[in-house]
DNA sequence: TTTTTAACTTACCCGTGGGTAAGATATCAT
DNA sequence: ATGATATCTTACCCACGGGTAAGTTAAAAA
């Protein structure tokens, strides 16, 4: 759905002229608003600020939006929609449970290199209101449930190793999520190699073989350094 | 350093008496702010809450700090400290690479039971001004340094599979930092239980072994629901 | 072309909440 | 006991920022 994925160049060029064209002007907000969240935070992001990077006003805001909440309620309705939509993809198509998993994973870093993606993990949800808070865990529940299916077909066929569905779950779960932490897109890997990076920790491991190490760090390696760490 | 580690009750009694006690009280109005930000943000959470809480007004608490930033940044500053500490410890203990990122590993989620550790990894840097933010993700930078020292340590040992100890640090820390997303003190498992499911997940992964799943499933495993999932 | 209506602006309101000034009272040292 | 000081309260200020009222202009419809 989104128009403009990149989400580099602010949206200026959307209220560039009067044409009635809402659909566009409503996304345009939603995707600087989330920029700015991500940059700010939701509170310190002024309606002000959201409307500047448009060069428009702040009321103007308020013919697409009630409420500042409401936009803040849309950019997460929108970020599960993305993840819900590839996990559906995943689960339609063929294979064992344990390359479902790591469909996900893979899916996962690039899903966090947008913004709307960004936003389900890292804005606080005690900005929400209680309905719009129940409605948003609800998303994330349903994200929960199909990686826990996920596994469950992995333990039934065999691919993956017995364990409790819920703490692999959260498990694999926390390290995916917590790439919308550090990731940043001048950053030396691309996603898909980082999702390859990480398909491969979770599924087989830090631990070394018993003989010696056999498997070669990935090709694409690259030594540099970031500057941002592990809990940046 | 903290007398009341439990954060269960609120600290009420610290004020029941004017006797000058600075450190104690100081602790009191920190656990009960840590306490307040987890529950309702930093945002949210007025100086009048944190106040209430203790049975006392809020200038009483400009007694103590001189703003409400220099709580967030002295919770912080606790939390950071708290982990700093186990990772000295671990560092200086005997064991391969591996075996202290399983003890790092074991600890975290014991350390997201804590208040003051939730604080470091649930709170939003953004509250923070330039400069504290800086001083806290030097904290962070050096937490990630030590977890990479570990994974470092492990590959030149043999107890670690060759890889990159960037990635690696990004995965592990990711699945057990969020711990403190989900984590709930009623819950079915205890620290101990959870620390153990995770230790071994990420030093053997999901995938099972070749011939048939060998590794029976964890002994204390309780099959109970939980309401909240892996995105809460 | 005229009319209608969406799109936007200027000017403003006002609740909220961090922070303070000034004073009262219990505690501690002497 | 008595003064000195830390502790805490009552009463208040005011900047900030979400949201609105009312009017203006441009675009689409008739």
């Amino acid at each position: 759905m989104p128009k403009n994925v990149t989400g580099a160049q602010p949206h200026r060029k959307a209220f560039a002229s009067r044409r009635r064209d809402p659909a566009t002007k409503r996304e345009a907000i939603l995707q600087t608003a989330a920029q700015l969240f991500l940059e700010k935070g939701y509170g310190r992001t002024l309606m002000n600020d959201v409307a500047d990077r448009l060069n428009i006003t702040k009321p103007a805001l308020y013919h697409y939006f009630s409420n500042k909440e409401e936009i803040l309620l849309e950019c997460y309705r929108w970020g599960t929609g993305l993840i819900l939509d590839k996990l559906s993809q995943i689960a339609a198509q063929k294979g064992s449970g344990l390359e479902k998993v790591e469909a996900f994973v893979g899916e996962y870093a690039n899903l966090m290199t947008v913004n709307f993606g960004r936003c389900v993990m890292r804005l606080d949800e005690t900005d929400l209101s209680p309905k719009a808070r129940a409605e948003v865990r609800g998303c994330k529940r349903n994200i929960d449930w199909r990686l826990r299916t996920f596994i469950r077909e992995g333990i039934a066929d065999g691919s993956i190793t017995p364990c409790d569905p819920r703490m692999a779950a959260f498990s694999t779960a926390g390290a995916v999520n917590w790439i919308c932490m550090w990731y940043k897109p001048e950053g030396p890997l691309t996603p898909e190699q980082i999702a390859a990076q990480f398909a491969r920790m979770l599924t087989h491991g830090l631990a070394a073989r018993r003989k010696r190490p056999v498997l070669q760090p990935n090709g694409a390696r690259k030594a540099s350094q970031l500057e941002s760490g592990v809990m940046s």
